[in-house]
DNA sequence: TTGTAAGCGTTATCAT
DNA sequence: ATGATAACGCTTACAA
């Protein structure tokens, strides 16, 4: 920058300026420098500016994973709305509360502008550490009660109900196959859903119409719907809500000859339409993730500009789209 | 960091030492450090770190799109190999070569420690500032001729040629529809894997059965079918080589009622099973995806170890998976 | 609109 | 195994 100051003839202040706020410097110099940027095939060193300014333009981002395509529609949101903004992304995958809060220390450490997170539940280290940070902090995986900072997203516990509330009516007993709820917010709030419509509905919960699947690992809804039936001949339809669960059990009806939704009525959480048109069959909730990811992404930057009448909260809806397994 | 010192009774230096590389610091001090910087609650500034010794830990990665679950499980590999290493990731998204360069430009201004890329065609500008750089640059995206550095990937030529003379051979008239290949080397190979097959088959290549598109965008692959066989109608079987076009096409015959393979084959590139085990019906390349994200960056981390042997090139396999459609 | 001076919190280097 | 010292290349704060 030395270099690029002398040769502009300007000092390292105003080439800085230039960089940063063009408009504080005159058109003049402003060509000038960056004729002499080109010259001498300078390269900002964000860096060193991040070490003076005690912060960097970094954008931290703490997903979960990226195996389940509308997962990764969120991080491509992230993403879309981050380019072009001067800002960079950093990326890492939390799959426990702790394991996340090893990465915010980690992305603390480099000093970013913001951090968004994915997960809804966390360390009190965490919350600690966020909060004294002073950064814009958005969460985005599940409409929390109590955000850190800020949380964008939409209501896990609404859009299971409704769900769930959707088949109790045309169908009568309902199951559940969910991700498991422990340590997980999301889920925690699907599965309460799920339980509130069955009340509302007057219908009596029961324990082994619901299962709980450790991962979304391939074929995993397929023996959960058989395990489910062989305990619950009577189950009418089943509520799939997590990962492509919906779409195994489809294909394991199929298989096994049972009518969808004559025999049971299948429906999902997340709707794969968006990534495979031709999955277009199964009945879902449709939640908006590339666009909660790119507000959650507007939402920081605007913070980080001092836009005033920031919403604290800031929530999306869902639809239920009904298809023909349900 | 200087309050840690003081607390624990050490320099600064040894401070850092023990942090950076514990083992070069004798055992007592190491415990003494650590517990001074539990006291204050010290969070290491990389970026001031990184300004010292004018590189950081970071890795960028510069990815293409996560629509793509295949192209996004090379993302989650690359995750999943840089997790507790203590290296982190900075992604970025170009769709043009363009674009590329100016995101090369915005990761190398945080001096990187290596960087990823899943183009293989590049700027004059990038390639020089690359090379310039000195850090391990690894390609993922075709195993190119001639790599920046390090080349991590299989390739796309051989796959596309194995795949069309595999649909040739079986079927007679192949038809191809492809990504648009102009500025990328990935589509480019391709579709000369294509001709080439044909070319072996003795088969005349013809401009009608073979179609370019713009963008993986829903539904294409069932229009881009149409199309081909209005013009074409003696083809006997078509090669989708891109994106979810195949499971496009195949909807579209469903609605249509041709039966598949009968009327016509369908083969796909990217085999989608590991993402919807429902999928599992198209005859696809299988490409490693997740392994080459992870392999790529061990190849890079490996280099930053100072580690001998590392191989330019990388070769992964593929597999052609016959299945009901082809 | 531009410039001056100080200092950001580490690590490299050399010394002990 | 540990310490002293000098950078590293910017930006903040203030001045002109």
């Amino acid at each position: 920058m030395e270099d690029v100051a002398r040769i502009a003839g300007v000092s390292q202040m105003t080439v800085s300026r230039a960089l940063r706020s063009p408009e504080t410097v005159s058109a003049a110099t402003r060509r000038r420098v960056a004729e002499a940027i080109a010259a001498v095939g300078y390269l900002h060193n964000r860096i060193a500016g991040g070490l003076a300014a005690d912060r960097t333009s970094i954008v931290g981002l703490v997903a979960t994973t990226l195996k389940n395509p509308l997962l990764a529609s969120v991080v491509q949101g992230v993403c879309d709305a981050i380019a072009h903004t001067g800002y960079q992304l950093m990326l890492g995958m939390a799959e426990s509360i702790e394991d996340e809060e090893q990465v915010i220390r980690d992305f603390l450490s480099y000093r970013p502008a913001a951090i968004l997170l994915h997960r809804t539940m966390h360390t009190k280290v965490a919350r600690t550490l966020l909060k004294a940070s002073g950064i814009p902090v958005v969460e985005i995986g599940n409409l929390v009660a109590r955000p850190i900072d800020l949380v964008v997203s939409f209501s896990n516990f609404d859009a299971a109900e409704r769900m769930t509330r959707y088949l109790a009516t045309k169908y009568g007993q309902v199951g559940y196959v969910g991700m498991r709820s422990e340590g997980d917010e999301r889920f925690k709030a699907r599965r309460r859903g799920y339980l509130a419509a069955l009340r509302e509905a007057g219908i009596a919960a029961e324990p082994e119409r619901m299962l709980e699947l450790p991962s979304a690992g391939p074929g995993g809804g397929g023996d959960a719907l058989v395990t489910l039936l062989a305990a619950r001949p009577d189950t009418r339809a089943v509520f799939f809500a997590g990962g492509a669960f919906a779409s195994d059990a489809l294909a394991e009806c199929r298989r096994r000859g049972w009518a969808v939704p004559g025999r049971l009525a299948i429906a999902g959480f997340d709707d794969y339409e968006s990534v495979f048109p031709s999955m277009a069959a199964i009945t879902a909730v449709r939640v908006p993730r590339y666009e909660i990811g790119r507000r959650a992404t507007e939402v920081a930057l605007a913070r980080l500009r001092g836009e005033a009448g920031i919403p604290r909260r800031t929530e999306f809806t869902f639809e239920i789209i009904p298809r023909e397994t349900a």
